[in-house]
DNA sequence: AAATGTGAAGTTGTTCACAGCT
DNA sequence: AGCTGTGAACAACTTCACATTT
């Protein structure tokens, strides 16, 4: 997306085009281990991944040699070492911060939670909020936040406030021991160093398909 | 967005990400404009963009001239050339394909309709999902999506439908005419050249931020 | 024979440094 | 004097070709 990133890496010297497709290549070997195959090609997961082979075989090399020569990659073993990295083997808490239209939607959306993510609370200044069938979630009052992350040691955080609000939400998030931040907001937020903020930008997203698509 | 894409240029030569600044630019010029602010050097206008001076103004001269030297850029006239470039100076209609929990948020975004974009139908397998008050657009049943498109020339659609389900649905919207895809399915689409595919992954874009965080 | 792992070549995008306007 | 426009240097990423292993 996007990108569309205002993304550090701490992590250094992989680039974070390689971390992006290491999700994808999970994705497909997730199928392929659903449909009983043990092992695959280069050649035939990065088919399905939507990459060439050669991208797909240095993509794994920055991380060790997994493969075995004219034979190819273990499926499940794959899937483990990818997880292990991605940090995706065990839940991560996450809290997300505006229940707006957009935060109430991605409180219920399904695809975090298949992927190995919970979002444990959701704040706003408004916490009658909650007033939706579907968010089973609690919402609480902002007066929480900062205590809640640091008592349950919450590292990733969803930013779906309006814009105005974003510096000051972000600046008590990683003040209560946040790292990670994937911002909805379309601003430019001011982190340390050590903090990653992954932009995503729906409308900015749609304009640029415009261009493309022509007027 | 991630980064995040499959996306092919069909106006050449010029970057991707080139055209991802552009409507960083607008947004920022605006808030100048907004602020009375005539004119703006590309040191400026970069800081607030949060990319580097040189980086602005090859962006720029891509599309032509448009400064004046010892002054800067002219806020109004570059918001003016960028958006007609981007295809934003005119109301663009979108459809939205699967109204489930994240396609429902979008419908209700107010992110996409405060840049120039109306979402003006919804398509769903299931129309009674229109059952939230939230939402204004009518939910059509699949069968009238094609004749919907190709009688409004609507030339860009927003797919939120399940994996499975995500080819067949583009395969009708193609048929239809429409050339730019939004695609929120963690599917790998198979389109025509002359189509353009944008993906949007929320759940890569989270796993992305976790592998920066760590474990 | 088949398929990985990788140095080297190629491509794309970013930054620099400064010449050239206003 | 100030700031743009841009060729040339640089950095990042991708692809190729092939030696290497099973």
């Amino acid at each position: 997306m996007a990108s569309k990133k205002n993304t550090k890496s701490q992590r250094a010297d992989i680039p974070r085009k390689t971390v992006y497709r290491l999700s994808i290549y999970t994705r497909c070997l997730q199928r392929l281990k659903e449909n009983g195959i043990k092992t695959v090609s280069s050649e035939a997961l990065a088919g399905a991944a939507g990459v060439k082979s050669p991208q797909l075989r240095k993509d794994l090399t920055y991380f060790g040699q997994f493969g075995t020569r004219g034979l190819g990659y273990d499926v499940e073993q794959l899937i483990k070492m990818i997880s292990d990295l991605l940090g995706t083997s065990h839940l991560q808490p996450v809290v997300l911060v505006g229940v707006g239209n957009l935060g109430r939607a991605l409180l219920s959306y399904k695809g975090f939670a298949k992927e190995g993510f919970g979002i444990v609370a959701a704040f706003d200044v408004v916490t009658e909020r909650q007033k939706d069938k579907r968010v089973t979630q609690s919402v609480y009052s902002m007066d929480e936040l900062k205590s809640f992350v640091s008592r349950n040691n919450v590292r990733m955080a969803i930013l779906c406030v309006p814009p105005q609000e974003a510096q000051e939400v972000v600046n008590e998030l990683v003040e209560a021991g946040v790292t990670g931040v994937m911002n909805f907001a379309p601003t430019v937020l001011q982190v340390p160093d050590e903090v990653t903020v992954n932009n995503v930008n729906l409308a900015i997203e749609l304009e640029n398909l415009s261009y493309f698509v022509g007027h």
